[in-house]
DNA sequence: CGCAAATCAATCATGGAAGT
DNA sequence: ACTTCCATGATTGATTTGCG
């Protein structure tokens, strides 16, 4: 009878149905063949006659002629998709797709050296692409043939040693008071739930803030559950279309705990009242994208004429307000959703820094030289 | 050998352009 | 006055490297 692994099943209608691998498809999915018969035993004759045919043909011809693109198609779409978010796996494709299948069209996966893949960069540099997008899509194109040097397709991976664009120094942008000041005062008069005000005494990011519910807040003990994520990304089953992905946190340690002020749980609760939509910041009775989130924000900052910043300055400005006033690096860290403080430090140093040299000078005021004189 | 710095890999944010 | 599509760019967690 039918065992495991074999691939013969019964049908419905009574006949035996066996499957054999024709090869794949421009995506690397696996295209099958069908064989039929209504014993059986039959229908094993058949089909391991079909492997065979087929196991004979794949090995002579079919590795050599495995393309870069078609390798790159059967890494993301049958050896990756399962393992990373959806919202990875739109990103990679779009990298495949724009950069790396137009280059490499033609090119065999074993003829693969460094020095294409030098050209390669070369090219997308001309194509002034910033050095983290370079970065990014070779990054990713190691890891594919990482993994061909590893089922054989290449004896060494050619993205090895290359020369990567140097990494653009991040600088952190965050308001100074007055800009706080200036964007709070529209902010907060807006009839709707703002998410300048959440973001700015939170520090949560954008995605977060758009998923954020109603039910999500404990008013009873002052803190807000960070436990979803928003975001809308080209589409992975329908081309042309794009969608909205809720991402769950994968384990508790996704999700995080934040504390909420006086004035920050008097506003909020103000805008419960009113509102009638399950998300904190609703649009049409549901949660409001990211994308309208920013759109609202742009305006925001045109009408309080604060120059140029982007929704993220906020999380910034929120953790520095908070070094300000001399909270300690782990709490922040945690409050941030960081995994660990070093991250936390790498980027706030330099804040920490400037409030150590203020406290300096405050307590350096009460040292008067000039008086030891007259002591 | 232990540690932090550097780099890689995965994920999220941004905003122009065009559509409704 | 948004809303959708899409490619680029930035952030952040994980891993490797390199240095004393």
């Amino acid at each position: 009878m039918s065992k495991r692994g074999e691939n013969i099943y019964k049908r419905k209608d009574g006949r035996w149905e066996g499957r054999y691998r024709k090869g794949r498809n421009k995506e690397g999915r696996i295209i099958y063949g069908y064989v039929y018969g209504k014993q059986y035993n039959e229908t094993k004759e058949k089909l391991s006659k079909k492997n065979a045919d087929y196991s004979i043909r794949s090995e002579t011809s079919a590795p050599e002629e495995m393309m870069v693109d078609e390798w790159l198609n059967y890494w993301l779409n049958i050896l990756m998709k399962n393992r990373i978010k959806p919202s990875t796996y739109s990103n990679y494709r779009g990298r495949i797709q724009r950069h790396l299948s137009p280059f490499f069209k033609n090119k065999q996966l074993s003829t693969l050296e460094t020095a294409d893949i030098d050209k390669f960069i070369y090219s997308l540099y001309r194509s002034e692409l910033s050095s983290n997008s370079i970065r990014s899509i070779i990054s990713m194109l190691r890891s594919a043939l990482k993994k061909a040097v590893n089922d054989n397709k290449i004896s060494k991976n050619p993205c090895q040693g290359v020369l990567l664009p140097a990494l653009s120094k991040r600088e952190i942008k965050s308001l100074d008071k007055r800009q706080q000041k200036k964007l709070e005062q529209i902010a907060l008069y807006k009839k709707e739930c703002s998410a300048e005000v959440i973001a700015l005494y939170t520090g949560m990011r954008i995605g977060e803030i758009s998923g954020l519910k109603w039910e999500d807040i404990d008013f009873k003990n002052n803190k807000i559950f960070v436990k979803r994520t928003i975001s809308r990304i080209p589409s992975v089953t329908e081309p042309h279309k794009t969608e909205i992905i809720i991402g769950k946190p994968k384990s508790i340690n996704g999700e995080r705990a934040i504390p909420i002020s006086k004035n920050l749980k008097r506003y909020l609760m103000e805008k419960k009242q009113s509102s009638t939509s399950l998300y904190v910041i609703s649009c049409k009775n549901s949660f409001t994208e990211p994308r309208i989130i920013n759109y609202r924000f742009k305006k925001i900052v045109e009408e309080s004429k604060i120059g140029q910043v982007h929704f993220h300055a906020l999380r910034h400005t929120f953790a520095t307000r908070c070094v300000e006033s001399g909270i300690d690096i782990a709490t922040l860290s945690k409050i941030l959703g960081h995994a660990s403080t070093k991250m936390t430090l790498d980027i706030y140093t330099d804040s920490l820094w400037e409030t150590r040299r203020s406290a300096m000078m405050l307590i350096d005021r009460q040292l008067n030289y000039d008086e030891r004189i007259t002591l």
